[in-house]
DNA sequence: AATGGGGTCAACCGCACTTGC
DNA sequence: TGCAAGTGCGGTTGACCCCAT
């Protein structure tokens, strides 16, 4: 819109901050806080502009920050979101509250990303790069994918069109009131919601694919916001949506499973054990008949089990990825006791983004993403 | 000891969105 | 309603550090 850089003006200083202009702004902001940011390196006596300064404060200065090395569950949380939310950092910073997007951003970049393309793994798409590993059938497979994919999205968008006419008088209100647009973890809610209700309802609308709204009704904030998530995060949106087709077995919490449970068992004391609980409802619903024989053909394959688990592990020198990209045997394979060679595709899957689902659970209610 | 290469991270840049007039 | 200012966000850059040669 042609509107004028903030530090065109020439004699303002760039490059790395010095001791004393940290002091003055920290002093400046801990007397009146930080104002209009532009305003405020004149009355603060700094020759930069406020662009600059705002970003020292948010990325350094403030005192709520959390610096050094990450943790594992940290690691465990980028990991998760970021194939959730692509790299909407500040979106994925809002769950880890002491790390700033430009931390978590650099260490993705720099640590994660590379661990990922180590082990074979899209780190945009989370998916494993070559697809003939998947399993020994990619043709039906990948069949199969679009069939669920077809399934949910038409599930998906006729309760979106439920919900909108559900909303439509109240939907601009809500829109103000929620302000950022809540991209597609809104809908996952939803989504979880739908299920969880519709185990206990047996709606008709859960038995042919589609999704009872009743429940969703409290957990949506923006009954449009999939619209915006479809530019957002299109690509993961897509994701979870071939994920989560599969129906068999149980979900005891999402990839908290028997194997690297030392390492997992910190997402499960971060995650809400009651949001766990009510997630947990959330693979019976897959039960629906109609789902289940959609599903029953699809054939096993030995996906990337709980792949967030092996990139800990390797960084933590566990190697369980031969160099090719494929997964080593290292045993039992994926828990739950699914039958094939160490896991079921979908499950391991479902069991995946179920992990992520109990992650957006448990955030804070004010978060402004979820 | 010097040097080159790779890794890391603070900071910059430019675009997009929100807000106020 | 349209425009401009303010702010936030994600991608990229460049300086610094460490390590191998």
């Amino acid at each position: 819109m042609g509107r004028s850089p903030c530090c065109d003006k020439i004699g303002l200083k760039k490059g790395p901050w010095t001791p004393e202009e940290d002091q003055k702004l920290l002093a400046y902001i801990e007397e009146h806080g930080h104002g209009s940011w532009r305003a405020l390196p004149a009355k603060a006596g700094l020759q930069r502009c406020g662009k600059s300064c705002r970003l020292r404060w948010t990325n350094y200065l403030r005192p709520d920050i959390k610096r050094g090395k990450f943790s594992l569950q940290e690691e465990q949380t980028i990991i998760q979101l970021h194939a959730l939310l692509g790299n909407r950092w500040s979106a994925i910073a809002t769950h880890l509250p002491k790390r700033t997007d430009n931390e978590i951003k650099n260490y993705w970049n720099t640590h994660l990303k590379k661990r990922l393309a180590k082990m074979g793994i899209d780190p945009i798409t989370h998916k494993p790069k070559n697809d003939a590993l998947l399993s020994n059938d990619g043709q039906s497979k990948n069949a199969a994918n679009l069939s669920h994919m077809a399934q949910w999205e038409s599930a998906r968008l006729e309760a979106e069109a439920r919900l909108s006419s559900e909303f439509d008088s109240t939907s601009s209100q809500l829109h103000k009131a929620a302000g950022p647009a809540r991209p597609c973890l809104d809908v996952l809610k939803a989504w979880n919601g739908g299920w969880s209700s519709a185990k206990t309802s047996e709606a008709a609308a859960a038995a042919s694919g589609g999704v009872s709204v009743a429940g969703i009704a409290g957990e949506l904030e923006s009954p449009t916001s999939t619209l915006s998530s479809a530019a957002g995060v299109g690509e993961s949106s897509a994701a979870f949506v071939e994920f989560v087709g599969n129906s068999s077995g149980s979900c005891d919490g999402g990839m908290m499973k028997e194997e690297g449970e030392e390492e997992w068992k910190n997402l499960a004391e971060y995650t809400d054990p009651a949001a766990v609980h009510e997630t947990a409802a959330f693979p019976a619903a897959w039960e629906s008949e109609s789902m289940r024989a959609s599903s029953e053909h699809v054939p096993s394959g030995n996906f990337v089990e709980k792949f967030t688990d092996l990139l800990l592990s390797t960084s933590s020198g566990e190697r369980r990825f031969s160099d090719d990209g494929g997964e080593s045997d290292n045993g039992s394979g994926s828990g739950g006791g699914s039958g094939g060679e160490g896991g079921d595709y979908y499950e391991d899957n479902k069991n995946y983004w179920n992990s992520i689902l109990n992650l957006v659970n448990a955030s804070p209610s004010d978060s402004p993403i979820f």
